[in-house]
DNA sequence: AACAGTAACGGAGGCATCCTCCGTTTGGCA
DNA sequence: TGCCAAACGGAGGATGCCTCCGTTACTGTT
C-alpha cells in the first residue's frame, strides 16, 4: 500500500549508499558546501548518477543526516554488550557531544531549509531519545546509577552541554560536564560504586 | 587611537549605504541566495564595487542583518514620543515578532557561519535587550505596568513565542501571546488599566 | 544460455554566479 | 586649479550547477 519502497536495483543501491557515506566524509572534512561533483568524483560514479538519487543538495544533506544519526544510534548495541551498561551510557554520552561538534554545520545547513519543526527533526530526536533511553534503563537496571533518571530530561542536560561546542577548551568541559552528569546518576544507586572519592 | 575608523570618501560611504539597504530589500524579497551581481545592478553600482565593501557574501549578510537590529532598536524613541508608553511596548514587540519571522533565514544563514557564540550575537542580543529595557522602564515609570517586570526575562519570553513563527497561523498566535503577556504586565499596576473584563 | 526491456549510468555542455584585475573616474586637499 | 589616492565599473576567467540523452548492464523470461 505504502509503494514507494519500491525495490532498487542492485547497483543503484550500492551506488546510493556510496554516495551518502562518500558525502558524509566529504561534509566532515569541508564543511557542506563541497561541490557535489567532487563528491561524485570521489564516489566513483557520475554526476548524473548523483543528481538522480539527490535531486537537491538539500535532499543529500538530508539523507547524510540521517545516515549519520542511525550509526550514532545503533551503535549502541554494540556498546552495551562491551562495556558495563554505566560505561556505556557515559561512552555514548561523549560521542553524542563529539557527533554535535562535528555536524554542527551540517545541522544548521538544514535547519535553514527545513524550518526548525520538520519531520526530520521530530525523527531524528525521537531516534535519540530512545538510544539514551536504552542505555539509561540497561545502567538503571544493573544498579549502577539510580532508577530515577528521565531520558528526556537527560537529552536535555546534554543538549545543554553541546551548546558551546566551539569555545576554546570544549573538549574538556564537555568531559568534565558528561563525568558530573555521570556521577550524579551514580548518587546513591543500589551499586553503590559512587564516583571519585 | 583605534584607528579603524578612518573616513570613508563621500561617495564611498554613499554607496556603502546603498548597497546595504538594497541587500537588505532583496534578501527580503528573495532569501539571502540572491546573486550578488543583482544588488549590485539594483543599487546602481558596479559589481567590483560590492566586492570592495564587502570582501564575501557572509560579510554582507552581516552588515545587513546589524543594520536591521539597529533599524528595529532605534526605533524605540520614535515610539515612546507617539504613542503611550505600554502601547509602544506593544507595538514593539508586535514589530520584534515579525522581524524576528522575517529575517529567519537571514539569522540561519549567519549562524551556520559565526557559531552561536560570535561578538555579532553577543552585540545584537545586548542591542535587543536594551531597546526592550527602554520601553519596560517608560511604561513601569508612567505606572502602566508593574514595576517588577525584567527585561531579560520578557525578552526570553518573546523568543519563546517567536520559535514556532512557520506554522500556520502563527501571526494571530503571536498576537494573542503578546497581548497576555501585556495583560499580565498591566496586571495589579499603579496606573489601574487592568484589560479586558 | 540467450534475449529483451528497462532501470540506471555517465559526462558533455549550456547556463548562472563568483570574484579578480585593471583601466577609468572623481572627491578632496593644498 | 591641479594633483593623486581613493573609489569606481565591468569584462572575463574560473568554478559550480544541473539537464539531457546516448550507452551500459541488471533482472526476469523463455
Amino acid at each position: 500500500m505504502t509503494g514507494t519502497t519500491r525495490t532498487l536495483r542492485s547497483d543503484a543501491r550500492r551506488n546510493r549508499e556510496l554516495l551518502t557515506s562518500t558525502a558524509a566524509e566529504l561534509f566532515g572534512e569541508r564543511g557542506v558546501e563541497v561541490p557535489l561533483e567532487e563528491i561524485a568524483r570521489r564516489a566513483n560514479v557520475g554526476i548524473g548518477t548523483l543528481y538522480r538519487h539527490f535531486a537537491t543538495r538539500d535532499a543529500l544533506v538530508e539523507a547524510v543526516y540521517r545516515r549519520e544519526v542511525g550509526l550514532l544510534c545503533d551503535g549502541v548495541d554494540e556498546l552495551l554488550r562491551d562495556e558495563p551498561a554505566d560505561a556505556a551510557l557515559a561512552t555514548w554520552m561523549r560521542r553524542f557531544a563529539n557527533y554535535v561538534a562535528k555536524k554542527r554545520g551540517m545541522a544548521m545547513a538544514l535547519k535553514s531549509v527545513l524550518g526548525a519543526d520538520s519531520e526530520l527533526f521530530t525523527y531524528s530526536h525521537q531516534r535519540i531519545r530512545d538510544a539514551l533511553g536504552a542505555l539509561v534503563a540497561a545502567a538503571a537496571d544493573s544498579g549502577q546509577i539510580r532508577d530515577d533518571v528521565d531520558a528526556e530530561d537527560l537529552l536535555r542536560a546534554m543538549s545543554g552541554i553541546c551548546m558551546a561546542t566551539d569555545s576554546p577548551g570544549w573538549a574538556d568541559r564537555t568531559a568534565r560536564l558528561v563525568d558530573l552528569l555521570m556521577d550524579g546518576m551514580r548518587y546513591g544507586a543500589p551499586g553503590a560504586r559512587t564516583a571519585a572519592s
